[in-house]
DNA sequence: AGCACGCCGACT
DNA sequence: GTCGGCGTGCTC
């Protein structure tokens, strides 16, 4: 038998599948021992056959399998090559998404643990009499077991010597049972049993009852969506069927995960990147033998190998993180979809500010909409009070707060009630810059200004992180005179200090949240005191649940306004929506103050409204004029290089052709510009895109990865993202 | 990716 | 004369 495979080498010269021969009967999914040139290497049995093209003669045999059982499951070998042929990836790419790096490299273990007991009473009382007076770790250690029934091996070598244990061991008064020890703990929680409100039964059931369909499910802030979510699965459960529920990487907190465990115990498992290489391994193995079937994870969790899939659930659909951007480029709306069909159950995609996409397709009939308009306990929606900061301006108010803001934060700290203050920067300040010259420090790899982080004193790079030295004097022309542009969360706190030097202020952001468990501290510390102030970026935003915030404070609303993207609106109505859905969620009710400089703008009209479908109808009509998605596919080709001149002749013989395919078919392309990227250099490769919107059929995409076939150059890597999010 | 093969410069 | 630089090409 011949076997077609994938070689485990990342490299687009070898993604291709090379025939192999075995004796033995290998199915496909397996992860086999390849002879490759004169090593040896892993790789994937994605096919087989009774005969093959290649020479006989280089045919080389399968050495071995590396596991009994195909470890990539036959739902997801669907999904890999689905995600091969539409996003143009290579199979190795998608592979290492199904099997993460710890599984594949063999390298983590289970980590086993071993319990030690005594024997029977008789044998041990017996065995005491023949022991030397004097051995005292051996009496030590039996009495300890004798009192404590039980004890880990590990403790036991350290609390008497290693060499008694294993002579006890070895004499069978100590016996040992061995068993797989998790290296993450889920704590075991108290279930907070709550009654559904009909709204929710009825969404439960109408998803239960139905077969794969997509739904989306748009509930407002606090309308108890988990809840949902929770009862979903819970069906699924009781049917004999596994689940995965993706959020957000940022807002997958402790909290979450607690929630769940209360109510599922230790059938959940958890995957993102802030664990370890031994707890990922763990949760692997546990979902893909079936310990664990519910999972909650972030976007890569998709890939889940759970067997017999009941549902999938996305949460905050509209998050940008379901886009991955780099490498295998995916959206996981897509992914989830074809996965859901494959396995025929529903995909539920979960927000309060749905993406203008989603509800589209929801108004067009491929989704199925599904609504939760109120809040739990019909609590009322925190009032969003929109502050003109022209107007304070001219009024000679240019401090970075308005007095509406302020008077508002004084009444919640005397009512020790909490207040959340979201600015959408982190770091001190945006960026220096001279008042003489105009001269803006810049990175040296990326050509992007720096931004000012004041712990460190220092400047640092938001894109490739490289650090350097902070300036006062200017390097051009040596003036003194270095201003800070843009306010960042660091200043928001030194000023708040300033107006309220008694209240505690912790800040959380990218910067505070580096190390694990950084993030949960600081809900805690906060959580734990009143009155206190939260100031944040974007990962304060969601899903957490405060009851005490009474305030929400939003410095600049305008900020993600004005990046040259068709999205901006959007994600400033689910920006503002979110950080103010923080407010109000107990009996007390919430207030937000908006800062803008734009008040007239249409989108804080229906912010402060709530009314969604108000500004789904007026976004989605100007998508629709303007050709822009979800009425036509925006593709970005980004085409790097060391080499600046040859990636400036790939993108402009990429270029042409795609003119020449336009001229065939001008009804399919609805814009076509090549460009400098907008950052010209990343960590010194050179970049350069081309940027289309062409109707939404694979047709077409098919015809603009094959011109890139046609264009290739060793030298020079090309990304052709589909549905692109980002320009940068 | 790795590794071999292969063709030109400066060294015991 | 040879050791070794890294350009090119192949891996079932």
């Amino acid at each position: 038998m011949y076997y077609r495979c994938i070689v485990d080498v990342a490299n687009s010269n070898v993604d291709k599948l090379f025939d192999y021969s075995s004796d033995q009967d290998i199915e496909i999914g397996t992860r086999v021992l390849l002879p490759f040139g004169n090593r040896t290497i892993q790789g994937f049995v994605l096919d087989k056959k009774d005969s093959t093209d290649v020479d006989k003669t280089k045919i080389k045999s399968i050495i071995r399998t590396c596991d009994p059982y195909p470890i990539i499951l036959p739902d997801l070998m669907k999904l890999m090559h689905f995600m091969v042929e539409y996003y143009h990836l290579r199979y190795i790419d998608v592979i290492k998404l199904i099997v993460p790096n710890v599984i594949r490299s063999d390298k983590v273990k289970s980590q086993i643990s071993v319990e030690c007991t005594l024997n029977d009473d008789n044998i041990v009382q017996e065995y005491l009499k023949h022991v030397r007076k004097n051995a005292t770790n051996v009496f030590r250690t039996i009495s300890y077991l004798q009192q404590n029934g039980k004890e880990n091996i590990v403790n036991l070598n350290k609390m008497f010597s290693s060499s008694t244990i294993k002579k006890l061991i070895g004499d069978q008064i100590i016996i040992t049972t061995s068993s797989i020890k998790n290296r993450l703990v889920h704590q075991p929680a108290q279930e907070n049993k709550i009654q559904l409100n009909d709204t929710q039964k009825q969404i439960v059931d109408t998803i239960c009852n139905s077969a794969s369909k997509t739904y989306l499910l748009h509930g407002v802030t606090g309308s108890g969506k988990t809840e949902v979510y929770m009862n979903i699965i819970k069906q699924k459960l009781a049917d004999g069927k596994g689940a995965i529920m993706l959020v957000p990487e940022i807002s997958l907190t402790p909290q979450v995960v607690k929630n769940f465990t209360a109510k599922f115990g230790q059938n959940i498992a958890v995957l993102h990147s802030g664990l370890s290489l031994g707890e990922k391994y763990d949760e692997w193995k546990r979902i893909f033998n079936g310990e664990a079937r519910v999972v909650i994870g972030a976007r890569s969790a998709i890939f889940a190998p759970v067997h017999n899939l009941g549902c999938i659930i996305i949460d905050e659909e509209h998050d940008s993180s379901y886009f991955s951007e780099s490498n295998p480029r995916y959206h996981t709306h897509k992914v989830a979809e074809y996965r859901a069909k494959t396995c025929d159950c529903p995909l539920i995609l979960g927000s309060a500010t749905p993406s203008v996409e989603s509800y589209h397709n929801a108004m067009t009939g491929q989704y199925a909409l599904l609504e939760m308009p109120v809040r739990i306990n019909n609590l009322p929606m925190p009032t969003i009070e929109i502050v003109d900061m022209c107007k304070a301006f001219r009024n000679g108010n240019t401090s970075i707060f308005s007095q509406e803001f302020l008077g508002e934060l004084q009444n919640t700290i005397e009512h020790n009630e909490q207040c959340i203050v979201f600015i959408n920067r982190r770091g001190f300040a945006s960026f220096l810059m001279c008042r003489q010259c105009g001269y803006i420090p810049k990175c040296t790899e990326c050509d992007v200004s720096l931004v000012y982080h004041k712990r460190d004193n220092e400047l640092k790079c938001h894109y490739c992180g490289k650090r350097f030295h902070n300036i006062n004097v200017c390097p051009v022309c040596g003036s003194h005179e270095i201003k800070l542009g843009g306010v960042g969360t660091e200043r928001v706190v030194q000023e708040l200090k300033e107006h309220f030097p008694n209240v505690p202020i912790y800040r959380m952001d990218n910067d505070t949240t580096r190390t694990k468990n950084a993030h949960g501290k600081i809900l805690e510390e906060f959580g734990s005191h009143h009155p206190s102030i939260l100031v944040g970026t974007q990962m304060i935003a969601k899903g957490h649940d405060f009851p005490d915030v009474t305030l929400v404070g939003i410095l600049d609303a305008d900020l993600s306004l004005f990046f040259n993207d068709f999205r901006a609106t959007e994600k400033t109505y689910q920006l503002v929506t979110q950080v103010s859905g923080r407010a109000g969620r107990s009996k007390k009710s919430g207030k937000v103050i908006l800062q803008t400089f734009f008040p007239k703008n249409y989108v804080y009209r229906f912010v402060a409204n709530y009314d969604y479908k108000g500004f789904f109808q007026k976004e989605d009509n100007l998508r629709m004029v303007t050709n822009f998605p979800p009425y036509s596919n925006m593709i970005r080709i980004l085409i790097t290089s060391e080499d600046d001149d040859k990636a400036k002749l790939v993108s402009h013989n990429f270029f042409m052709k795609l003119k020449e395919l336009r001229q065939n078919r001008p009804k399919d392309f609805y814009f076509l510009e090549g460009m400098k990227s907008p950052i010209t250099k990343i960590q010194n490769k050179h970049r350069y895109q081309i940027v289309l919107r062409v109707v939404d059929n694979f047709e077409i995409i098919d015809k603009i990865y094959n011109i890139e076939k046609e264009v290739r150059d060793s030298k020079v890597s090309v990304f052709i993202e589909l549905n692109a999010q980002n320009l940068s």
